[in-house]
DNA sequence: AACGGCTTGTGAACGCATGCACAAAGTGAG
DNA sequence: CTCACTTTGTGCATGCGTTCACAAGCCGTT
């Protein structure tokens, strides 16, 4: 029944389209010129007609008994992911993980940049980091404010993350990526992603763990 | 219709079952016996119909009018996990997010054992890292085969990982987590879970857009 | 200009996940 | 023992996401 409005993509198909991005991204650098949603599909790790569907979203873009321009999909996405526009981001907590994010190129690569690094502990104000320094944290309005940051990465402890995640709303930040390990509670305007890497090893080691009990196929289990 | 047998427990809930972990032991050090599933569902940021369905997969644990008992139910989601026995893992890659990774004490607070750092340069072999050191990348196999390695951190650049991903495939590893911005091909038996850092961000970028163009309500789109 | 071969775009069916709402089951007071 | 109260466990309905299968549409050839 719900007819979904022009413009309304599914949460699931957001996702994915990232993915096609730099698929399409690698094939302009090898001067690929046109494309079929079978072979995209099949880059891409996906199936065809999902991936034929996830691309309807944005309209009618490939061209029958031929395929996808890799050029103009690929402008069709980003412009509908809303990457036309740099987006300015500030990067909260600079602990090995801080760090590594603040040195990753594909960031800055995909038209992110951070315009500030900020950490609780005052001893570590002016480190180096990445080509700026590291600010602290009572600069964080003023920083947020002054460049209309709309992204904030939180990469502090468990502790800290939901007061520095106030902090963020209250400068007026609508987006949060978080790799705290704990939940955030945020007004409903604002989006929230959480990254949480133990739990992503622990659902490893569920599938592991079933592995290792149910070997082979229609097994014993059959008990009444 | 699909009788869900005993012991198959949707993917959906296996990664909420690791929140809801962290959480109970969270009310474990706070000295906390037993808890409703109102209350967990509020602190793991979940419905608490939801919460409930997810822990009947593991059986009827809680007491009707009084709750779960924190302990028990730590235990429990535990040993579904497959978390009572400890896993060993490698990590591959040794840029910045694998000294991060590396230095990441929630892995080894969660029993997951790293033992052995892998980097494909000559030139880093034996620098020290996380409490050992970094291996060269042609150890990797025996160092796989004689731990029993399970699980496979994979944190190379995108070029490298579908080879490392092979290698440590036929070296036994049965599950993989890959932060390289790469789709993984894998046999059937392996598991494969993918991070992608600038993906999320791409994602988030989506909905800022969204906000920004679509602001109100009921809004003027309704056009025949 | 008509036809055969491809490939897209999508209606429709299916399956998984979510959330409601309530019966089942336990507790404690009187 | 009975009753009122609390909270779990779950049947059912709803909605979202995936997949199939095919009509619609474009291209090159004859």
């Amino acid at each position: 029944m719900s007819e979904r409005r022009p413009g309304e993509i599914p949460e699931a198909t957001v996702a994915r389209l990232a993915v096609y991005l730099r698929v399409l991204t690698g094939l302009v650098d090898a001067s690929t010129v046109t494309v079929s949603s079978e072979e995209l599909a099949a880059i891409a790790g996906v199936n065809s007609a999902k991936l034929r569907k996830d691309l309807s979203y944005l309209g009618s873009i490939g061209t029958r008994g031929v395929g996808y321009d890799v050029t103009l999909l690929r402008e069709k996405i980003a412009s509908s992911l809303g990457l036309t526009q740099r987006r300015t981001c500030v990067l909260v907590g600079i602990g090995n993980l801080g760090h590594a994010l603040a040195g990753y190129s594909g960031f800055s690569s995909r038209g992110f940049t951070f315009v500030g690094y900020f950490d609780a502990d005052p001893g570590r104000m002016g480190e180096p980091i990445a080509d700026s320094q590291i600010s602290d944290i009572s600069e964080l309005e003023s920083v947020v404010e002054s460049n209309g940051v709309s992204i904030g990465v939180i990469a502090t402890p468990a502790e800290a993350a939901q007061t520095v995640c106030d902090r963020l709303v209250d400068a007026g930040v609508t987006s949060i990526l978080n790799f705290a390990p704990s939940v955030l509670s945020v007004p409903d305007n604002v989006d929230v992603r959480k990254v949480d890497l133990a739990a992503e090893l622990q659902i490893l080691s569920f599938h592991e763990h079933r592995k290792s009990r149910g070997l082979g196929d229609g097994l014993v289990e059959s008990v009444g």
